[in-house]
DNA sequence: CGGCGGCTTGAAGGACGTCAAGATTAGTGG
DNA sequence: CCACTAATCTTGACGTCCTTCAAGCCGCCG
């Protein structure tokens, strides 16, 4: 029924595939730093604020407070639930997972954070981070003491205005899970959105790596990781995807795409 | 098999029933307002923020800039989905329901907003509110205009520190909708939630009116809304709640809790 | 009184979870 | 480079919780 996939080699039939993944793979490597005026390329502060006004003389303050952490490896927390609360992160490499554990030790998936994305910033509230931060593979991040940012912007509104815009885009980032969706919808809007982000970043738009594991994806979808195999499975079978274990070409995303069309984003 | 129930009359062994809803029901009435340096008695920048630090100067200005709006008849749009942002809202009284309409006329509760609780943070970034707010009874709200709001935040720390709170707080939020939980923890961790959100406003902790419709619970639940009714019953049925009509008594609160140990809050 | 929306109740079907086993991959040390 | 093991992933069979469909009931407002 199912013609065997090559181990380990991937057929020259395949070569479209596997350019499109080596274009997207965000290979473990030293992320650029940036310099003084010109963040770390992909940071939230850095590509997202200036647009916005965030002047030359707050993005220098900015860079004096940032202090670059990592490398984190592959299972490495870079919070703990209960910590006390004293900094906002932005990925700078790699993918963190952020989840939380019930009394009964089930885990719960609350987000997956890509380069330039920030985290941390549903702790302000409660003082102390609601969830772990885990490094999915090897990791940097940058540190942001958050007192420090909230004096920083007390002088310059372009600071606070950033604050204000990522913190209330975080507030409607849990609508993939929120509603009630199939698994199909919930596959779609999750691979769309995933390449979108990648796609933001300046990877590919339709090839992805996906850094995490299935049963990762699955309890983050609230599904049954044979649930995920069985959905990827039958993506593939419509010629919606391509799958090679972690490495998933969208190809035919505006299919996709119209599976996920009722869920926001994500 | 069942007893029937009476038509509209509680009867003598109900009493505490209904000493208990006339106790909790929010009756339509015109909100205390406050005065210059006592805000509405339940606003979310009054009660909350004078202990976090707002001084009674910052007082003095955000009372010049907040509007009070309203009355809302039931089913009225305090703001429409795609509307220009300019101000967040303080509900004073009476409840909001936020809600989103997808592309085949689909609605969405994205949640109640009881006396003392924001809307509209969800619209600082997008820039445009990402949902619409319908009263559901009787409602008024506090308008602050977001602009005014944030050039206070840049004089006053305890104003953005209590901004920076208000919007974390709202972060994680959807945790009730975003676990996989079977319908009776989810509507265990409803009536908890509700309860626990009235208490805070000084209504009784046991005892809560339902404003909203069984169709709306169902669909912010995401259940349908047989499957609500259902539930409610054999929760009546085991003792641990009392429902008559819309007003509804945790008689067992603790097994109510047990249930919903796995929900944070709703 | 009569109609209509909200609520309740029952029966049947489906989507997804659970359980179990196998296949593949990755990690590790020889 | 190659076992060997453990972890991850896939696949199938079966059960279950919830939805869907259909009908009836209550309560409200004309």
């Amino acid at each position: 029924m199912l013609e065997r996939r090559r181990t380990r080699l991937i057929a020259a039939a395949d070569a479209p595939l596997r350019a499109a993944i080596s274009d997207a793979a965000p290979v473990p490597r030293m992320p650029d730093d940036g310099d003084e005026l010109r963040f770390c390329s992909t940071c939230a502060f850095g590509s997202v604020c200036v647009p916005h006004g965030v002047d030359k003389a707050a993005l220098g303050e900015l860079h004096c407070l940032v202090e670059h952490v990592g490398p984190y490896r592959s299972g490495q927390r870079i919070f703990h639930a209960g910590d006390r609360f004293g900094a906002i992160y932005a990925v700078r490499g790699g993918t963190v997972k952020t989840s939380l554990t019930d009394d009964e030790g089930r885990e719960q998936v609350l987000g997956f954070h890509l380069p330039g994305e920030m985290i941390g910033l549903n702790a302000i509230h409660p003082a102390k981070y609601p969830c772990d931060a885990i490094a999915l593979d090897t990791a940097y991040v940058c540190r942001f003491s958050f007192p420090a940012l909230a004096t920083l912007a007390m002088r310059f509104p372009g600071v606070q205005q950033q604050l204000f815009r990522l913190l209330s885009a975080d507030i409607g980032k849990a609508a993939l899970l929120a509603g009630d969706h199939s698994a199909d919808e919930r596959l779609a809007a999750f691979l769309v959105g995933l390449a979108d982000r990648y796609a933001a970043r300046g990877f590919s738009h339709t090839a992805l790596r996906l850094s995490m594991a299935r049963s990762d994806i699955a309890n983050y979808l609230r599904l049954a990781a044979e649930t995920v195999s069985r959905v990827l499975r039958r993506f593939q079978d419509q010629r919606l995807i391509a799958v090679e274990g972690r490495d998933v070409v969208l190809t035919d995303a505006a299919a996709l795409r119209h599976l996920a069309r009722n869920i926001v984003h994500g």
